[in-house]
DNA sequence: GGAAAAAACAACTAAATATTTGCATTTTAT
DNA sequence: ATAAAATGCAAATATTTAGTTGTTTTTTCC
């Protein structure tokens, strides 16, 4: 693999083309079904780049859940709430939560590939890139609203956004199977929005 | 593939021990990532006998997810809730979905790789026979709760019920990915036990 | 315009793996 | 005990697929 700055702006292009054809293919196929000739067809490129950029697939599987981590952990928004939008703060959480997962629909796929890999692919190493900006700040906030009397003192921060990141990854990532098994349409916005509105109606009342 | 009634004992036994060799592997590998051969080595069984009883590998992956999903469907304990269970019921549920995973570790596995597969392994016959036993049995005692002021009355029956199965299988399925990045050790029962307690305090202060 | 870099083309290698086949052996039901 | 059924054994086939290689063409930048 060449590993050398690259000489030309050429050749950045093309790198990034792969691999964001590889985000797209491995989240729809996952590590073992994603094909190196299908990254090669979708990316436009000849396969000899992929080895020359990438080393191997693996690694490329690497550098894709990299920079999707990477983009999951910003969070503008989060990160502007203060002291005085604690009373609120529930609901924009779950709102921003969905919002993210209905702009980047592969997210919850590389995500669940991974847990079902056993996270072998990212080594402790790569983990430690991989720094949330914004929970630790979601943190003192919820706590300052523990002391404040506005949030329940007796639920832990990591249980309250657990449960949130539970309910809207899973409402994105078992669609298809919950919706066969409560024969409902969860697709349709009507239901979507909602299902949104009950989940912050759920939550407010139960940390306040 | 041979579909004719077996006339010994003994080729049901076999077929079974491919089936139970083959949920294990599926689970842990994906319909992708699974080796035939390794199923052959755990079933103790000649490769041949795969091929004569299930005719492929995807039908095998087919019969191993209608054998898990009618295991899933079943569930003793809430089709025995009754009315003046209803206070507790919330509770009741909660528990059982965390120790239905606990003692079925596999099962989040398969659902998610179906999940990710976009449910094409499974026809919408084969969906039919799929009917969950429980779940009418609670939208019925949710809905008279409701009406005896027990239940939050904005709040869908489905909303509550999905939230609940989110957050029971988020704990699992994510585990991996979720204590990295919150640094902290979802394995530990200290943990798991009090967030199980943390979970059910939100949800009945959040639908009463 | 020309050298260096980037990329395409196209065929190839080597390994993995689903599926098949023919035959020998063991087990079971009657 | 014996025929039928079930299974084991072992090799073969055919396909898929990650990764490679040598050569030619195109692009870039000075």
């Amino acid at each position: 693999m060449n590993t050398t700055k690259p000489k030309q702006e050429r050749s950045r292009l093309s790198k990034n083309k792969i691999l964001e054809s590889a985000i797209e293919i491995f989240a729809q196929k996952g590590p073992a079904g994603t094909r190196v000739d299908e990254i090669e067809a979708k990316a436009g490129v000849n396969k000899q780049r992929i080895y020359a950029y990438f080393g191997s697939k693996d690694n490329l599987y690497r550098q894709v859940l990299l920079k999707v981590y990477a983009q999951a952990t910003e969070n503008e928004k989060l990160l502007k709430l203060s002291e005085k939008n604690i009373p609120e703060m529930t609901k924009t959480i779950i709102n921003s939560f969905f919002e993210f997962h209905q702009q980047n629909p592969l997210f919850w796929r590389l995500l669940a590939w991974e847990n079902l890999n056993g996270g072998k692919s990212l080594s402790d190493d790569d983990w430690k890139t991989i720094e949330s900006n914004y929970i630790e700040h979601l943190r003192e906030l919820y706590k300052t609203g523990q002391e404040k009397g506005l949030f329940d003192k007796k639920i832990l921060f990591s249980t309250y956004l657990i449960s949130i990141f539970a309910i809207t990854f899973f409402y994105y990532s078992n669609q298809l199977t919950i919706s066969n098994l409560l024969s409902l349409d969860m697709e349709k916005t009507d239901f979507q929005s909602r299902f949104i509105n009950e989940v912050q109606r759920l939550f407010v009342r139960a940390t306040q």
